[in-house]
Parts: structure tokens; sequence; C-alpha cells
DNA sequence: AACAGTAATTGCAACAGTTACGCGAACTAG
DNA sequence: CTAGTTCGCGTAACTGTTGCAATTACTGTT
């Protein structure tokens, strides 16, 4: 077991040095501190209180906005229900709000005691991944893909079933197929493009860049998505929208603007919580077990800790295909 | 300062019997542990980390499960958000999990290393929070109200606009208004169910028991509500339901059933987040700041841990009543 | 270059809480 | 009455933090 005083005595400096190095007291010098952090993370050094180690992991997010999403609230559900097994306890953090400039991650986390951390990312913010990862601090990621065995992440593939998905579409009949994806091009929304794409290729079909839609993922860019789509001269008889929001809104926008679904025009959506029975009709979607993600990324994040064993791990969970009333057959022109 | 020395030196044991005591070891006796804590609490006893006093909040739920609801999840995003002011973290706890049978709550609550909870709590648990209460440990509780002035709460009075928005259904010349509501009689409910009764009164009007519904707040439920109205001889022209999911379930199956809001039937539905806007058309609602209730919670716990005063606080916070597609007058037969 | 003053670093010691181990008392069994 | 067991508690050794003093380094002046 590491402590600070195992640290200070191979640094070679004092107790004292050593609490005020990990705390990222002022009055330590750079060099020192450096030293001091360096050998911290070989030893694996934890936090405690008094004898007894600290069972708190956090649950952090390198953006501004905590909880913003339904997709980061079912994370957090299941992260609460993944870290029971061992017995830890989740702590929300905000990176971008506490951490201070010259602190290191490592610092930053065993300054609010927490032995691990579930990093919630987008993709503009990977290289914050990297650092983590560089630094030692064991960390999984959710919901972004990484090259690197130093980064362990839990992710859901979307392709596949997007793939599908419009497979499904094609089956039905239809031959113009629109995708609606968020203006923020990150790995999730990019799978779904590429499932997409593949469909086409598998019947011979070319992609049209011009129903291709990148829209902010909200109400408002369903709507548009849906109104843009309308207006057409050639236009889609179905849209696959990659993202929650974005599918409520334009569900809503085509009944005021009259359009009946599935007759007039198609829709599958993509679902990260159970949006899909919430809305009329019931929205055929690409799903994804949000709940599930937080669970196996706090599950193993704590059993590793627990067990002591730093084995990395990369592991890419399935979505799933649910068929219900949003997805019939092309140009029905009938009223149901 | 109340250490673990002055809480020994006072009951006449050592700072080991006391730590051991505050933590609910089972080796020390029952008299010397309940000596112990009544000292402990009396002083305001807090856990440290070394000489540093630790600064977490809990946000824990006497229910079983954590997290489970839209409203949940705006609460914690406002607690975040809250507690930013004083420097403070959030840990999330779940008493009917984690709390040993045999240990008090503030026990539990040093336990886990926080100074102060915010408690979500359900009208069945109510006595939780007396108990807590009595013992002393810093505490504010959400969405629900007492009468005793030590237990400290937030709470948003959804009454008032309960009957603004039912006296809105009664000048638009509605005069067989439904109401549906949860199973579970809590607080916020029975306001509403108030507020409904109080509007029928002001109209001189009376209250028909058979057109109040109490069904479980779900997508089923609120189907089921709409579907019994509509199944009724005297029929309603308009519903009320004091439940998001209750309304949406409502509105969801009036499309499915080709009843046509707001033309053959009136909704005004209660929301706590954003879901006014998510569904067609969009809900008229008495809405509730849940992310505010929270925010207000945790700063106001943060405030006061921070300071060190202890004067309660009760406060009740106003909702506000929005009108969109979802109303207009009865019996308007014309499809448009 | 020498010196004084100031700021930056560091360590000592006293503090905060927890726990392995052992001791003694009380209780039980033969 | 003795041996073994259990219970309750204290000693001492461990964990990390911080106020104060001491030391070191740097900076400006003569």
């Amino acid at each position: 077991m590491s402590s600070v005083r195992t640290i200070a005595e191979e640094a070679g400096v004092s107790i004292t040095t050593v609490s005020r190095a990990l705390n990222n007291d002022v009055t330590v010098s750079r060099k020192t501190r450096e030293l001091v952090l360096a050998i911290a993370n070989r030893k694996g050094y934890v936090a405690r209180q008094g004898r007894r180690i600290t069972t708190n992991i956090g649950f952090a997010f390198t953006l501004g906005q905590t909880l913003a999403t339904v997709f980061d609230s079912a994370l957090l559900e299941g992260i609460c229900r993944g870290v029971d097994e061992c017995g830890f306890d989740v702590t929300v953090l905000n990176l971008q709000r506490d951490k201070k400039p010259n602190e290191t991650y490592t610092q930053f986390f065993m300054r609010k005691g927490v032995r691990g951390v579930v990093l919630r990312t987008t993709h503009e913010s990977r290289r914050v991944c990297d650092a983590i990862a560089e630094e030692g601090f064991p960390m999984v990621v959710v919901s972004e893909r990484f090259e690197s065995e130093n980064i362990n992440y839990i992710d859901c593939d979307s392709k596949t079933d997007s793939r599908r998905a419009v497979e499904y579409l094609l089956e039905l009949g239809h031959r113009r197929i629109a995708f609606a994806m968020n203006t923020v091009p990150d790995c999730d929304h990019m799978d779904r493009f590429e499932g997409y794409k593949q469909a086409h290729a598998t019947f011979g079909l070319s992609v049209s860049e011009e129903i291709v839609f990148r829209h902010q993922a909200s109400l408002v860019g369903g709507a548009t998505v849906m109104k843009l789509a309308m207006a057409m001269s050639d236009r889609p008889t179905a849209i696959y929208l990659a993202d929650p929001l974005l599918a409520v809104g334009a569900i809503n926008k085509a009944h005021q603007m009259g359009v009946a679904i599935p007759d007039q025009m198609s829709i599958i959506g993509f679902d990260d919580a159970e949006v899909r029975y919430a809305v009329y009709p019931t929205m055929t979607a690409v799903c994804q077990n949000t709940s599930y993600i937080g669970f196996e990324a706090a599950s193993r994040l704590t059993l590793m800790l627990a067990s002591g064993e730093r084995a990395g791990f990369q592991k890419t969970i399935p979505s799933f295909f649910e068929v219900h009333q949003s997805t019939g057959a092309p140009n029905a022109t009938s009223g149901s």
C-alpha cells in the first residue's frame, strides 16, 4: 500500500510536501510536484480517510453542462445501479467548472476523493480522455470509441441496427430515404450515418447528399428537417432521424403540417430512453439501452478498483431495432 | 470544533470507542453508542479527512429506485448547480439500499461522508424525514410539505395555478371537466385536486366523483383515462391530468382513437420538465420549475453549512401556467 | 561584490480519524 | 472450579492535513 509516507521516502521529501503536492498547493515547486505525482501515479496512490479507503467514483463531465439531456440522466441511473455490487457511491463532478487550470486530472480526482471516474465526453474533448489515460487514473469512457488500448470504454454499436433499419425501409419499397443527424459529428452519429450508407450500398443505391440533413439536436431542428423534406420537389418518402429530439420534433411538425405518418412519410427515430412510446404514432426506432451502458461502465470500473487488477477493457454493446407504428409502405395514400 | 477527542473526553471513553460508535461498529455496546451519538449530535460533529472538512452533500432517496423519473433527473440537475456557489459536491445516496437497519440516519450520512442532505421522499416515507429532523442532521426535503418547523423544505405550490387552469377551462365554456391524478396521493397531487375543486367552487359548480380518475402515473394510465372518459355517456369536454405521464398517455390515446384535440377534447397537463413542447398539439399545462427547486434546496443547504448557521427555512415557490394548443372552446365540432 | 529585504519552499509537530491487536471481564460448558 | 469463548474497550500504530517556523532562493540597492 502506498501512502504519503512511502511516497515521501522515495521522493526524498517530507510527508507534508507530498500532501501538498497531491492537493496542488501553490507553495510546492513545479519540479517537486511533478516528482511526487509521478511516484504517486506509479504506485497507484489512493486518498483515504484515516485508514479507511474511500469508495467513491466520479461521474465526470468534460462539457460545461451537467445532466443536460435524458441520455445523461439514464446513464447516471445505470451508474448508480452499477456501483451497487461493490458498495461504491457516485459523486457528480464537472471538470470544466471545478478543475483548476494548473492541476492535473489525477490531482483533481483525488482532491474530490474519488478512486475512479466514469467519463461522459463529446467528440471535441477526446483529448481530455487521452490526458487522463496517460496519467493512469482509473477511468471508463462512455459512448466514445478509441483506438488506443490504454483507454477503457463502453460503447454502443448503432451502426448495425441503423443499417437494418434503413434496409427495412428499403424492403418496404422506399427508395428516397432522408437522413438527419446532429451538427456535432460524434462517433454515434457517424456510426448511424455509416449504417445508412451501407444499407444503400447493399441495395445498390447511391446516397444523395441533398437529403442528408445536419441540424442541431433539438425539437426545432427536427421540425426544420420535416419542413425542408416536405418542401422538396423530389420529396423523400421516409426519414431516419438519428437523434431522439430530432425525431420527436419531426413527428410533431408532421402533425402540424397535416402530414400523415406513416402514410405520407415514414419515420424511423433513435431512442436512448423510452421516448418511442411517448409519441403518436409510436415510433419505429433504433434503440440504445443507455442505462445499461452506465451500469456496465460503473460495474466494471468498481470491480477493477475493488480487485486491484488494472486489466483494460473495451466493450461494444449492441443496440436494438424496434418496429412500431411510424413506418409503412410508401405512397399508401389511403387514409390509414 | 468538536472532534472525536472532545467527544471522547466528555463521554469518558477512548477516541477509538467514539470512532467505532460513529461508524456503527458492532463491538461497541448500545449504551456507549447512544451516549456518544447524543454528544456528537449536540456538538454538531462533522467527519473530516485529516484536518480538512468534507464538502459533500448527499442527494438521498427514501424509495428503492434512484433517478427513476425525469423529475428526479431535473432535480439533480438543479442540485448540481446549487452546490456550485459554495463549492460543494453532490453524492447520490440510497437510504433503502445502503442504510444498515441498526444505524441511525446521522451515522449513515457521516459514514458516507456528507455534511448535509437533500431528501427526495414520497408521502409514505414522511416519517423518515421526521426521524432525520429529530436527529438534527442538516437536511432539506424537496416536494413535500411539513407542519413541523424543524423540517426544512422547498416546495412548489401547484394549487393556485391548478385552480387558474381549471378556471380557464370554465371560462372557455367547459362545464364537465374531468380530473386525473396518481393513485399515490402525495402533497402535490392533492394540491392540484384541491385547486380543481376550488375552481369549481368559485363558479358555483359541484365536483362529480365519477369524473375524478385515480390511475398509476404512466402512459398506460393516461391512455386508460382517455378511454374511460370517451366511453362515458355524459362525456367530459376537457380533462386536467395532474401528471406529465398521464397527460402524454392521454394525448396519444386521443390520436389513436381519432379524438381531435382540442376540438373534441381539451387537455391540460402537468409538466415538470419540457414535455409540453414535445407532444402534439403542444400542451397547455401547469408547469413546475423542477430544476429550480433542486437549485434552491442545494443552494440554501450549502449556504447553511458553509456559514454554520442553523436557521430553518421553509419555502414555497410558485408554479406557472402556460396556454398552448391543447385547449379550446368546447364542442367546436369543426375539423380545424 | 556584499548586503538587506522579500518571496518561495520546505519541514516539524500537532492536529484530524481509523483499525490491528491485545487485555480483561463476563459468560458458558464440562 | 477450571477452561474456553464472547464481548467491550483501550493502546498504539497507522492514515492524511495544516499552522507556524525555518530555510532557501531570488531581487534590488549600495
